[in-house]
DNA sequence: CTCCTTGGTTTCCAATAGGTAAGTATAGTT
DNA sequence: AACTATACTTACCTATTGGAAACCAAGGAG
């Protein structure tokens, strides 16, 4: 490894405090698992406000179950927001808030990378394969 | 939701194919998992190669059996290199692959994002631990 | 009086993850 | 002959995750 440029914005890391990565592995592990970012991106691509059922269908593949809590997860750390209209039968209605909006948008340049790198990591899967 | 600016960046997402899509989905989930950031982490500070037993002291709290996985998937992925020198006792190094840098330069916004806002993270649940 | 609807919650079960501890290989040291 | 060191691998056990499906509330329709 010679590759110097910008090192320094690795080591930032270093002058964070123990609470502070922790908490910040604890956001980033919570929200790339395997649903949370997907639902939020939904939600973007919606444009506004979807109910329960809507966003089920769109997602696709996962359980009523694991969406509530998914998106119980996301309103309590304030990305999205959770409306309920008291009619019968109940309306539900969620929403990007602007700080998940912010934070879909910090992800769009790794997730670039990573579709960018894609032949390498195939590559390298391959070349593990041999052996 | 108002907000306008950049909005396409994240819509380049609908161009993806659902093979690409799944990819980067997997690979995001994998590196976000609890070890593997760290993991890479280390070896960037370390600046060179690193052997199993010093990889295992500074990450630390990770078991022996659960480092050996992380290490193996991280060098299938390409983003480390393992170099076994046939000595005995054996002797095995790891070092990040340029790879393996540039994708840990990838997740320096969002981090740094991360923990500019942890403010208003901890306000989100601290405004939904009332209710 | 029963069914339908929505947005869950609850229960049960199977799969996965992760930890501890012990085993393994082999040359060198005592 | 016993012991050490290294880098795992294996066995075993527990805890968490996730899916399917049933249940629930409450008013309106038939």
């Amino acid at each position: 490894m010679t590759v110097q440029p910008s090192k320094q914005a690795i080591d930032f890391c270093a002058t964070m405090t123990d609470e502070q990565d922790e908490f910040a592995r604890e956001m980033l592990e919570r929200v790339s698992a395997k649903w949370p970012l997907r639902t939020l991106q939904i939600l973007q691509a919606a444009g506004g406000p979807l109910r329960f059922s809507r966003v089920l269908e769109r997602v696709g593949g996962i359980s009523q179950k694991v969406l509530t809590q998914t998106l119980r997860m996301l309103e309590r750390d304030g990305l999205i927001t959770r409306t309920l209209y008291p009619q019968v039968p109940p309306r539900v209605e969620y929403e990007l808030t602007p700080l998940g909006y912010e934070f879909l948008l910090q992800t769009v340049p790794l997730w670039h990378w990573i579709i960018e790198h894609l032949p390498a990591f195939t590559a390298a899967r391959h070349e593990a394969a041999k052996r």
